[in-house]
DNA sequence: GGGCGGTACTG
DNA sequence: CAGTAC
DNA sequence: GCCC
């Protein structure tokens, strides 16, 4: 398929140059059980690997020790080889620029390619341009070179008419017009080109503020933005030629890639003499260069970013500074429901913001009241100083809030000490503590389940859900948990979280996914999940663990056995019945479920259960109950008044089972409940059925509940998951315990959290009574979404 | 540096 | 008990 | 991964 040739065409491209450019990606060294166990797998034969495996004692004496290696391999080891070494390929770009070539053509080279023309004057209309030009003409030869010796020449892509590889053209949408700090400037990027995500994201926003966009040298440029790569004496050499001048024009801009990003969030433009946009030399400065590049900013701005500003923080600033920071977003991101927040049309836009940004004013704190407009706005700027802008030469950043100091109120209190305390530790409101605090549990928030394309974080969530997900596949449980958390929290955000320190604000989004974020926002892309998803092997553990009852583990032996397609399995491995059933139909539990089509599921089934038992309510629970437009699976409850044990409900089910299965509507059987012991229990049937006229298997599940467990099992059975475990988190927290029979209290925990006893139960009948008892806030089931 | 939900079914 | 699923 |  073209298409997605293509795809992989740009993919591999775009981590080309990623690698090129030593970005040092924030590799973790994370790696995994399963690829752990891949790797192991994957020595010779003859290793103790295979005798384990047939000798009993072998594995016997080994078990434990094992599984200890994998997991400390999967704390501590550093990534394997393999994806390190392909990160770590060192940059061909600092060569010497001595190599540098000079043969520029000339002749059309004074065309400007800006895409639809300059929008120079502010007052244009605004047809979005379209950035056609700019990308239409990628490159695809001799695959870009960027090592600066090639050249500019060699840098622009070749507008020759191969094979045109299309790009999803987004049009670059402008911003209102008196957001156009641009407008009026044309912009030289070097690199000449957009094939760096980075960049291209940085030249679109550019564009998107009223710049006009060249590739190549023309009189009216005004702006040279360089990759911080490149050194001054690179870009000299690669500029002289086209200017036919030994310097920079006095007139044009030379700064680094900070400067537009700067821009933009500042919504101004920026002095641009400031040492941060400053272009470094390889060699010490030698003025002999007579350029407009001063070594040392004229003005001595005392702005050395958030350090500075930091320290001058007092105490006090710090209460309103949290204070504000919590409420106040972006301006232009407000939802129009928060009342006394700036809003975009209200064109309320504080002077302040514009004159200068970094210096704030401590009159101003004082001036403004709270709440009011500019207060937020001024927020708003405040965290702007305190931004980890996208420095990353000087790598090192985030020193990983590690200060041990937990009260933030009264520490700066001796005197300002220098102490470059960066931020007010994440310090989650809440602060009492006598009980279980309560910001950590989402249970408390409850999170409404916007996921819709309102909402603004919607992309970004994806992105981490896959993380999620890989992190999943990889077996690292608390990495998926994690993500899944912050997508919980991100999801409840009306607002477009963009930045570092807005991220990082948010409960359970913590230095690494607040970067995370901001690369999000930034680039649109994560790097280490492109990253993770070429990995080959993810792809075959994303088919094989789509399989019903394979996990991790049999996935991994999959693998290992060089597996490499389903169908492989259907015809080498052994497979247990319910795998087989999952195999066979892979795609059919993969499909999702209308929400019209659980209706009609649940209405057969409960006009199956009628005539059984009268008294039996049947409930549709999980995602179906949380509202959810559709599902993966079904699951009925199953309840009558007046039981008190599952087994109670036993007869109905064996009778409903047998009679759905005789009129086909249920296909098999993946779980039933055990009568190995008769203790209880016994109230769970798995299996598949289908929609009569639908040949798509479903998987439904039927579960028992005694009327008196049916609160605790409604909360289980409703989830989500993130909202279940937070709310059993917090009752053990309150030395309770809540499972899907009910809420237990008196729990008693040994060392390593071990159960002493049982706990007396409290509740199990009402749902809304189990929220009382651990204090949490009544949650509609649609607002306990939290995944 | 130790937590991370708690249970039921299969083989 | 390990593995899987809910 | 995040939180305590």
């Amino acid at each position: 398929m073209i298409f997605e040739e293509e795809e992989m065409d740009d993919k591999d491209e775009y981590f080309r140059q990623l690698y090129a450019l030593n970005d040092s990606s924030d590799e973790e060294e994370d790696t995994n059980n399963a690829r752990e166990i891949l790797k192991q797998s994957s020595r010779p034969p003859s290793s103790s690997f295979s005798v384990s495996s047939h000798s009993f004692s072998a594995r016997r004496s080994q078990p434990s020790k094992t599984l200890g290696n994998i997991s400390a391999i999967h704390r501590t080891t550093s990534a394997p080889a393999s994806s390190t070494s392909v990160v770590r390929e060192t940059p061909l770009l600092t060569r010497k620029s001595s190599k540098l070539r000079y043969d520029i053509s000339t002749p059309e080279m004074n065309q400007t390619f800006s895409a639809s023309t300059p929008p120079t004057l502010s007052s244009i209309p605004a047809p979005a341009p379209q950035r056609s030009v700019s990308t239409s003409e990628l490159d695809t030869g001799p695959k870009l070179n960027m090592v600066p010796s090639a050249g500019i020449n060699a840098m622009l892509s070749k507008p020759d008419e191969r094979k045109k590889r299309k790009r999803k053209e987004t049009p670059v949408i402008l911003v209102p017009e008196r957001e156009r700090i641009f407008a009026g400037k044309t912009i030289f990027f070097i690199p000449p080109n957009d094939k760096h995500s980075v960049r291209e994201a940085r030249i679109t926003n550019a564009m998107k503020y009223g710049a006009t966009w060249t590739k190549k040298w023309t009189p009216d440029i005004t702006h040279i933005i360089v990759d911080k790569e490149y050194k001054f004496e690179q870009i000299m050499g690669m500029l002289k030629p086209l200017m036919k001048t030994d310097s920079i024009p006095q007139n044009i801009i030379l700064v680094n890639d900070k400067y537009t990003v700067d821009c933009i969030r500042d919504k101004i433009l920026v002095d641009e003499t400031q040492s941060r946009y400053i272009i470094r030399r390889d060699v010490p400065v030698t003025e002999e260069q007579e350029i407009r590049q001063p070594a040392e900013p004229r003005k001595a701005l005392r702005i050395q970013r958030r350090k500075s500003k930091k320290d001058q923080d007092t105490p006090d600033d710090h209460t309103q500074r949290s204070e504000a920071s919590t409420q106040s977003q972006h301006p232009q991101d407000q939802p129009d429901s928060s009342p006394g927040v700036w809003l975009p049309t209200t064109n309320a836009e504080p002077p302040v913001i514009v004159e200068s940004p970094r210096e704030r004013s401590p009159m101003l704190d004082v001036a403004l009241g709270e709440g009011s407009e500019l207060d937020t706005a001024i927020a708003e700027i405040m965290r702007f100083g305190d931004l980890p802008l996208d420095d990353d030469d000087d790598e090192e950043e985030r020193p990983s809030s590690s200060e041990g100091n937990t009260d933030p109120d009264h520490d700066g209190s001796s005197e300002e000490d220098l102490r470059p305390r960066r931020r007010t530790k994440k310090r989650k409101k809440f602060q009492k503590q006598g009980d279980a605090n309560s910001a950590a549990y989402v249970c408390m928030t409850g999170g409404t389940g916007i996921t819709d394309e309102t909402n603004p974080n919607r992309h970004t969530i994806q992105i981490l859900e896959k993380m999620s997900k890989y992190y999943g596949r990889m077996s690292d449980t608390w990495r998926e948990l994690s993500y899944r958390k912050a997508c919980g929290t991100l999801r409840k955000q009306g607002v477009w979280i963009c930045t570092f320190d807005q991220a990082f604000e948010l409960p359970f989004i913590g230095e690494r996914i607040a970067t995370k974020i901001e690369e999000i926002a930034i680039t649109g892309h994560l790097r280490r999940l492109d990253n993770a998803e070429l990995e080959p092997e993810d792809h075959l553990l994303k088919l094989f663990l789509g399989i019903y009852n394979v996990g991790p583990v049999e996935a991994s032996k999959f693998i290992r056995a060089g597996y490499k397609t389903l169908d492989d399995l259907r015809t080498k491995a052994r497979l247990t019945k319910c795998q087989q059933i999952g195999l066979d139909h892979y795609d059919d539990f993969a499909t999702r479920i209308p929400r019209d089509q659980m209706t009609a599921l649940g209405e057969i089934v409960k006009a199956m259960a009628k005539p059984i038992d009268p008294d039996v309510n049947p409930i549709i629970g999980g995602s179906y109950r949380r509202g959810a437009k559709d599902s993966g699976d079904i699951d009925f409850i199953f309840t009558k008044p007046g039981t008190t044990h599952a087994h109670d409900l036993h007869y109905f089910l064996s009778s409903l089972v047998s009679r759905l299965t005789s009129t086909g509507f249920l296909t098999c059987a993946l779980a039933t409940p055990s009568h190995r012991r008769d203790d209880d229990s016994g109230s769970k049937w798995h299996g598949a059925c289908v929609l009569p006229g639908n040949p798509i298997w479903r998987r439904i599940d039927f579960l028992l509940v005694p009327e008196s467990e049916i609160g605790a099992a409604l909360i289980y059975f409703t989830g989500d998951d993130i909202f279940n475990r937070s709310m059993r988190l917090l009752a053990s927290r309150k030395n309770m315990r809540l499972n899907q029979r009910g809420l237990y209290k008196d729990l008693m925990r040994g060392p390593g959290r071990l159960k002493l006893n049982e706990g007396e139960l409290v509740e199990g009948s009402d749902e809304k009574r189990i929220f009382e008892i651990l204090g949490v806030p009544w949650k509609k089931p649609e607002n306990r979404i939290c995944h």
